[in-house]
DNA sequence: TTGTATGCGTTATCAC
DNA sequence: GTGATAACGCATACAA
């Protein structure tokens, strides 16, 4: 294969390079048996136009970045499923970049592309607490940018989000209904937005359901499975709650495992829900009540946001703000 | 930010365009304190080298693309990672492509990367038992490609896989020390290197423990959860297996959901070991036993392997071929 | 319908 | 140490 370019294909055909240019344009005046002709000779020299000499010519790429805190974590592998299997169908690539939750790489990563390397972001971000005004920067005219899941509200962009508030007070209330009194809130980041919002909808139906809310019943875990165990041990042992909502999957994990060590027994001692897009909730000892997310719509919807901007479909002039329900599924986990 | 390039830069700068594209270039000759001064301008205008000039000019894209048959699968998302770690501290990006099992997608993506578009490819391909000699025509000093967990032993590439065979002869032992006699072996595609390797490991085990190896007991199983409940529901009950290595985690997870509605107890009706990534077999009702395979290192070793061929690291002439052993964890889905 | 010429934004080579 | 200029490979406006 080496180095095949249009000049050489152009020339094994004895035609111009605008002419063999033309054979892999789907719209130009061109003669439909030249153009045979061009693909034919084309396959057999297996040549292909350079994309970078077609980008830097049309300045678009084809490609859309997705950007991700994690990948150790279903939900962002899923919604990327979701995002793949759209941009599939418009002939589109997908870029890949983990921020590792950190707001520098997120935004170092945003310059990086911020130059044409890709004609769109999907971004679920990292730094709701920081300063994340470079965002203002760019324009959004030239990169569109459509974020999901975890998004910078004070800046206008569209959004693809679950109904977190209203999952998380359905939750809280259906361990109300079976006897909780004391009720923890298992959050990684209180400062996030999803943190917050569940947080909120968690506080609200304590109260509505006429219990206390106690500073002390919120536990701010990490990210790690290792120190997750510990400050949930410690937790369990002294705040003794006998119901738990975990914002994330990751806490409900550590807190089987934990519950396993110190022989708290799942439902009768500590009834758990969980925020969880783990298709296996249901084999789970004993199966995992959950807040299930749907991963994959969220993707789609993200995905076809972005394209539908790329392609030029007009959105009347202002941000599409999608809010997808999740379902909560009751399993043994938490029943009576 | 729009338009900003870099003559507009070194307008602004009162500089020609070269001296600005040497304050971007590391080891280039520039006045110290003219490249601090371009660097500054830059950053106030929000200028970013065009990613796509630079590719073209340089023919190259510091972008690898990871193919997999497909993100479903924790196993390939876990590999995925794995990539991704190695290939940001060597300040690649990477492009994800999923060939959904199809040899002819695979073949599509590798024809449309194939000029440029990406400097190396990390793949696990699709079409083993197909034609698929389509790889022989790209040329691997221009594109060099690294095989990892699928590969195409007939085209001489350095791979990464593990070692089924071993893991599947010490899962068939232990099921037969454990006091299996009728030992059933669960496969996707049987023609596949994986699904054969891990057959022979099975059968061979068989045969050394004295037990008869039966066509019966090897359940062809599809990719869809819903086909393989059916498939399974009926294999169980015709053949009535007291052991099963599950060749794939999917497969697994469908044996466990069927179990539970036909009321067979595991491991006391069923012993059950499975090739798996989950990391919470722990937690499942009861327990999975796996063979862990370290899909996190399978994508790092991948991508060293390619990183070092992309860097002009001199492989000693032959293609690196890397076996990473998996453990096999017994839990209490497999217990006596 | 096809060919010619120009520019997309860089970087490298060569002068200065 | 810096500036002019020629590629890199392609796609389009314009001429033929």
């Amino acid at each position: 294969m080496s180095k095949i370019d249009i000049i050489k294909l152009a020339k094994a055909l004895n035609l111009s390079k605008s002419t063999v240019s033309r054979a892999f344009r789907d719209n130009s005046d061109i003669n439909p048996t030249t153009k045979e002709r061009v693909l034919k000779m084309a396959k057999e020299l297996n040549y292909r136009p350079n994309h970078y000499a077609s980008n830097l010519r049309e300045q678009k790429s084809k490609t859309i970045a997705v950007v991700v805190p994690e990948l150790a974590n279903n939900y962002f592998t899923q919604i990327i499923q979701g995002v793949e299997r759209v941009a599939k169908t418009k002939g589109y690539h997908i870029l890949i970049f983990v921020t590792d939750d950190d707001i520098q790489k997120e935004k170092e990563f945003i310059r990086s592309i911020s130059n044409g390397r890709v004609d769109g972001v999907l971004m679920s971000v990292s730094g709701e607490s920081e300063d994340h005004s470079y965002l203002n920067r760019v324009d959004f005219d030239w990169l569109p940018v459509v974020l999901f899941d975890r998004v910078y509200d004070d800046i206008e962009l569209p959004t693809v989000v679950t109904d977190d508030y209203d999952s998380s007070y359905l939750a809280t209330q259906h361990l109300i209904a079976n006897g909780c009194k004391r009720i923890a809130y298992l959050v990684v980041n209180k400062e996030q937005s999803i943190g917050k919002t569940r947080m909120q909808g968690y506080m609200d139906a304590l109260h509505d359901g006429g219990l206390p809310t106690d500073e002390l019943l919120i536990a701010d875990c990490s990210n790690a499975y290792d120190e997750n165990a510990l400050i949930l041990k410690t937790f369990l042992a002294e705040q003794n709650p006998d119901g738990v909502l975990a914002s994330v999957e990751r806490l409900a994990v550590s807190a089987y495992y934990v519950c396993r060590d110190q022989g708290i027994r799942i439902p009768e001692d500590l009834k758990i829900v969980a925020f969880s897009s783990l298709e296996i909730a249901e084999l789970l000892n004993p199966s995992l009540s959950t807040i299930t997310q749907p991963a994959i719509q969220i993707g789609e919807h993200a995905a076809n946001i972005l394209l539908d901007k790329l392609s030029g479909v007009d959105s009347g002039g202002l941000q599409p703000q999608i809010v997808l329900s999740s379902e909560l599924v009751v399993r043994d986990s938490s029943r009576l």
